[in-house]
DNA sequence: ACTAGCCCCTGGGAGC
DNA sequence: TGCTCCCAGGGGCTAG
């Protein structure tokens, strides 16, 4: 699932090699494409409007904000891409298939073409140079929009989205000031909520409980500051490991190669129901629990509920 | 204020 | 082999 380590890795990948490259043409099959914020279907009015406005601009550059990719335009326009569940970000060489459906394939050999992953495309921008980006999302979650820079910030999709966490100006008393927005909160749903810290969904929320010794359940105002101050220092340090090591492809992320980070071979919880914990000292077992929906992986040795 | 549940979506895996 | 069921979950939404 992309969440900031795997956002930060596709906004680098296109910063390397789509800045400066002028949009060519867009296609997409999602059923509803936005068009300044509004959710609209496809080939409206407004697809044509988005497709008008895309189509001759320059990508000066791409940006991160929380999970959401933002490619600045020189028409004083900003697509925003959340890749959600499935979604992520193919550059390369591609043809359209003379079909009933269009499909788009890659030309190229190699992961991009081969993986199957790499296959479900449902958004292509075409570029100057002759090359894609292409949006592969099997599930179909994504969402793509264009808004006005100047206001981008205050548009629904990223106002009062919390800090940074990798920011230095993230500090210690800021991650306690966030947490205190949601003092009966879970700390893993606290985590995960988006107005509280930007970008950390739930395998990073996992990993940085395991490592701070944090039962997901534990409620934020019965955390101890010494626990406070190891989750701030482990956010930091693992959504870095996760951004070092490409990202986490235990599921379907690939970077704009299409090739997989490696994050998921260094998992200590998430997915490893039934494995020996692997702390130091820690003979315990991670064990499965649900959480708001979602599943959460933690030791229930070592990361005690303190009630 | 907070949580659970549903929805969007579809490939993969398990069970029969 | 092939069918059915369940699972994965970001985020928006509603209901409790």
């Amino acid at each position: 699932m992309p969440e900031l380590p795997e956002v930060q890795t596709t906004v680098n990948g296109l910063n390397t090699y789509a800045k400066g490259l002028t949009i060519t043409d867009v296609w997409t099959d999602y059923a509803s494409i936005k068009y300044a914020g509004k959710d609209q279907i496809k080939n409206s009015v407004y697809f044509k409007r988005f497709k008008k406005e895309v189509t001759g601009a320059k990508i000066i550059k791409a940006e991160r904000r929380a999970k959401n990719i933002l490619i600045e335009l020189s028409t004083g326009k900003t697509i925003l891409i959340h890749m959600k569940m499935t979604g992520h970000i193919l550059y390369g060489k591609y043809s359209q298939l003379k079909t009933s459906k269009g499909n788009w394939v890659a030309t190229e050999p190699g992961a991009l073409r081969d993986d199957p992953f790499n296959r479900f495309i449902h958004f292509v921008l075409s570029l100057s140079n002759g090359n894609h980006l292409a949006l592969s999302d099997m599930r179909k979650f994504a969402k793509v929009s264009l808004l006005p820079t100047d206001s981008l910030f205050e548009s629904s999709d990223l106002a009062g989205i919390g800090p940074e966490p990798l920011n230095d100006v993230f500090t210690e008393k800021i991650l306690i000031e966030r947490l205190a927005i949601k003092p009966n909160g879970q700390i893993k749903t606290v985590l995960m909520n988006q107005c509280v810290l930007a970008g950390i969904g739930n395998i990073y929320s996992d990993e940085i409980l395991w490592a701070s010794s944090v039962h997901p359940l534990s409620v934020v105002s019965n955390l101890k500051p010494a626990q406070v101050k190891l989750m701030w220092k482990q956010i930091k340090i693992i959504l870095v490991k996760g951004i070092n090591f490409g990202g986490d492809s235990m599921s379907d992320y690939r970077n704009l190669d299409g090739k997989p980070g490696e994050f998921q071979m260094n998992h200590e919880a998430y997915r490893r129901t039934g494995k020996l914990c692997r702390r130091k000292g820690c003979s315990g077992t991670i064990h499965r629990l649900k959480i708001g929906g979602r599943s959460a992986h933690f030791c229930s040795r070592h990361q005690i509920l303190i009630k």
